[in-house]
DNA sequence: AATCTCATGTAAGCTGTTACATGATTTA
DNA sequence: TAAATCATGTAACAGCTTACATGAGATT
């Protein structure tokens, strides 16, 4: 049974065999749409999952004073990786900082909100816009089965959300006007 | 400087007096849409919000064993909420974990993805229809400066999210068909 | 008699963040 | 020569979950 981190690694590494630094950066983009961590996560996670079988190494020498693991999925990590994939993801609680702050607004000066919710807007386009690009730069629509498929189905699942958001807050503006 | 638990509970004590009790239950239900603890966890930061003075309590007898303890905010607890209302949200990372599921379902069985999809779907439309009642609930529709607005607010950020998730899971069941 | 609600707390453990620690190679 | 990138790890701490612990009063 592994942490949903080790089922992110799995998922990076069924595509690729990379070395723990490889991992970390894609947990910064594109992977981190959807899921982060810090490399220090991920060179603790990487050894839990080496003791459970899931991965192998090989060491390549340099650049650095330690030598570069070069990760490899194992067999048993893909049947187990290939079994979390359709099992129901588990709920996590709503945690929504911008919400909660709406929650509370009334305690606050209106001017100041309106400030609150056009910078929030702003960052939602901004992200909007860049997701729009990121759309052009796939060349086709990726069908099913393609590997590809993932990355196209979580852009498309993103640009929904900043989209909803960017209206929620045009609403909000709107009702403090 | 308080966590975001911290304003949380005072964001609900600035609106009445309550027991640590009757925090835990708000954060099930209808604060818990979009911030959650348990009551061990709320327990412990009132403790330090206690120690900070930005909250205090009156005990009152029974029934259980120990003394129930009502706690309300203070005056440097409201100052400190005020302040947090409108100074920008800190960037929680995003994780989700069925779009990390979608990043890696190449590798599973499309009929299991499918089922996974039109499960989630159901979770969603379940939770609109929910919502919509609430909605109903709502005599009027409040006004920015009422306190009942949060919700309300509250309510069309939860209403607009479980519309894009569904819309997402059907795009998700039309890609596998 | 059993279960549910009210009521507060502690403790162990996991997840995640931030800072510390080292050092070679490449680029500006 | 200064900084960025590549490269791996440890340690301290904060946030959160789950389980343990107790017990009165109300309901079924």
């Amino acid at each position: 049974m592994s942490s949903t981190l080790g089922f992110a690694i799995l998922a990076v590494l069924a595509r690729s065999e990379r070395s723990g630094y490889e991992i970390a950066a894609r947990m910064r983009q594109p992977v981190g749409y959807f899921w982060t961590a810090s490399h220090s996560q991920i060179h603790g996670e990487l050894q839990k999952l080496l003791t459970g079988g899931l991965v192998g190494f090989e060491a390549r020498h340099g650049p650095g004073p330690q030598d570069k693991k070069i990760y490899r999925i194992t067999p048993e990590g893909l049947a187990e990786l290939r079994e979390w994939v359709t099992a129901p993801p588990r709920a996590r609680p709503e945690r929504d900082e911008l919400v909660l702050k709406t929650y509370a607004s009334w305690l606050a000066d209106p001017a100041e909100v309106r400030r609150l919710f056009a910078e929030q807007l702003a960052v939602h386009e901004a992200r909007l816009a860049e997701y729009e690009r990121e759309k052009e730069s796939f060349g086709g629509e990726p069908v099913f089965g393609d590997p590809a498929f993932g990355g196209w189905a979580a852009l498309r699942c993103g640009l929904g959300y900043e989209r909803h958001r960017a209206d929620w807050c045009r609403w909000m503006l709107d009702q403090l006007s």
